[in-house]
DNA sequence: TCAATAAACTGAAACGTTACAGATTGCCAT
DNA sequence: ATGGCAATCTGTAACGTTTCAGTTTATTGA
């Protein structure tokens, strides 16, 4: 009846950390009825699960990461792809930490794969697929057809997208109305009297690119207002290369006297170009632009902003990854969500 | 002498992704001929070597991490431990591009690890070392005692930290000279006549909060200025408190007439309180301010400012972290940059 | 009483890798 | 020839986990 318990590590278990092993030892009991017990596995006896429980919480035990991905291929990893080179700044932090803020709670560890500019955008989700290096993906800057989701659709990789695609598949996403936003931003100008009006667009080719472009065309017409072409920039280019050709804009007779822009960065390059023609925000123009942190009205109180919040994409994007490595229908993760309105500057109270 | 070739994996090879044991059996090797013959082990023969390497290069052969780690204890992991409501957004983004930069010619990943203001700043760290989920750390937020820095070093964990500490303890970092940053932003607003000077420092406890404080109060000695007490609030207050404070101040009659900022969004705050308190930027008042991108300038053209690289940083990092996993002197991976010259505005060429 | 069944537990194998401790071969000096 | 010795190669075990296929014990039904 006496069982023989030399087990290697059970003896050794001061000095190294505790495995399953270490808690088969002092339970008594095999590691399987262990490992069973620790999960909420239905053939183990009630009080042999809570007394299992019971030591492992004692003993500060820990499921070896390697092992388990081992063993299952499960790597509780989420990884977010990132472009290090063309992602806006504020952007990434404030994902990162709406990501971490879920995934905090979870088993999962977050892994940023970056890309740079030289290379293919598939680079990294082919590795991420092909080595199984992570459990599901986050991806930005999502195009209408865009061959990173499809590549995962096809090979079972769970993901999610900032931004949608357009191609007839369906996959978690979250978005932000940027039809809507350049709507509201355009009905705001044309009740100000401003009617000649400029869009700073997101970069073609992504998604929301052309969200953007129909909610402003379509509240062109709606106010009955017009488009100053300024087309040859986005807010992918440069704050230099914005200021220039906002000043150029600006010195035409037939110059434009609102601006939609779709980046606080790129707003600031815009202000500063209608300044350099000697024109005035607020007088002779005004701007209506997103903004992700509460900046610039400091800047300029007379801007007009729409607020995105990058922080709870972050947490929605990993909430729905999770989602779809769970089980959940993908068509039931996904998200739209509405755009704060237009908001002017209010002086603080006290002044 | 003909042997016997039935390994599963051998014969399931086209499946799933190549192991060791289909490069065994492609090549009719063992697995440790294989394993060895990909590091450059010494005892393989030249031929075999080469072999084997073509064909793994071929049918694009990758290490399974969890295999390597199980074996080795090796993660190939590297974590940059962030504070997921503190830090300031743009540094983040920055310092990860440049972490990422670095370890994208390794096979090592890199992992964010969140924590929040309500934790124990040791409890991430904790949690990487007794589970061993990475084999270095990157740490930022240092103090001159900090507990962090100490746990890792007892615990054989290496790590490098953004900002030094002084505890007597050796090991890598990356610091922007802060003492000289404050130096010579005074310096330039003593050359400009002003000599009533309020320093926006960084928050008490961390050990640039030091370096800044005694550069300024040098530099005030040298030059001959005196302090306008501005120490209630720091960088890591919100807009609006270094706003309200800012503009309080300058309704003194003994106001500053020069500022000092450690970073460029509470600059932002300064210059709005400068304006609320009815006073102007260059005329009445002038302010030095570190950046890490340069749109301050944009922001009003009569700040001076001092540009501080934290791209640099994240890579300088990753770099110490991976030197001294590979066995390098901690001694030997310590960086403490210069500041760049205070910079002024100068337009644009064709304006 | 005995088989059948359920409940609770268990050992062994496998995931892919590396390290240990041999094997096998050819070659040289004796 | 033969012992010795490099130079190459190899099987086995182990890392910690989960799963498969049992095994043991107690309980039930007739």
């Amino acid at each position: 009846m006496d069982r023989q318990r030399t087990d290697k590590n059970g003896e050794t278990s001061a000095q190294g950390r505790p495995t399953l092993k270490t808690l088969a030892f002092m339970t008594g009991l095999g590691v399987t009825t262990v490992s069973r017990a620790l999960k909420d596995a239905p053939e183990i006896g009630a009080e042999t699960r809570r007394r299992v429980q019971l030591v492992a919480k004692q003993i500060g035990y820990r499921p070896n990461r390697a092992g388990v991905r081992l063993r299952t291929g499960r790597t509780n990893v989420i990884s977010l792809v990132l472009n290090t080179d063309r992602e806006i700044m504020s952007f990434v932090s404030d994902i990162i930490y709406g990501v971490s803020e879920v995934l905090a709670e979870t088993p999962y560890h977050l892994i940023v794969t970056p890309y740079s500019r030289s290379q293919d955008p598939m680079e990294p989700i082919r590795y991420l697929v092909e080595t199984g290096s992570a459990d599901g993906v986050i991806i930005s800057r999502t195009q209408p057809n865009d061959p990173r989701a499809r590549y995962m659709l096809e090979h079972g990789m769970p993901f999610a997208t900032h931004g949608r695609t357009d191609m007839g598949l369906v996959h978690p996403y979250h978005d932000f109305d940027n039809h809507v936003f350049a709507m509201e931003a355009v009905r705001r100008l044309a009740s100000m009297g401003r009617h000649k009006l400029a869009l700073l667009s997101p970069p073609p080719g992504l998604t929301y690119y052309g969200h953007t472009l129909n909610g402003f065309a379509d509240a062109l017409s709606e106010v009955g207002a017009s488009e100053i072409p300024f087309n040859t920039v986005s807010i992918d280019h440069t704050i230099e290369q914005i200021r220039t050709r906002t000043a150029q804009v600006m010195r035409r007779e037939n110059r434009p006297d609102g601006f939609v822009s779709s980046a606080a960065a790129a707003t600031l390059a815009i202000v500063a170009g209608i300044e350099d023609a000697g024109l005035k925000l607020g007088r002779d123009v005004d701007v209506v632009s997103k903004q992700s942190s509460d900046l610039l009205h400091l800047f300029r109180p007379e801007l007009l902003v729409v607020n995105e919040n990058f922080r709870l994409a972050g947490s929605d994007l990993a909430r729905s990854v999770l989602g779809w490595i769970g089980g959940a229908a993908p068509g039931s993760l996904q998200r739209l969500v509405a755009t704060s309105e237009v908001q002017a500057f209010s002086p603080p109270v006290s002044v």
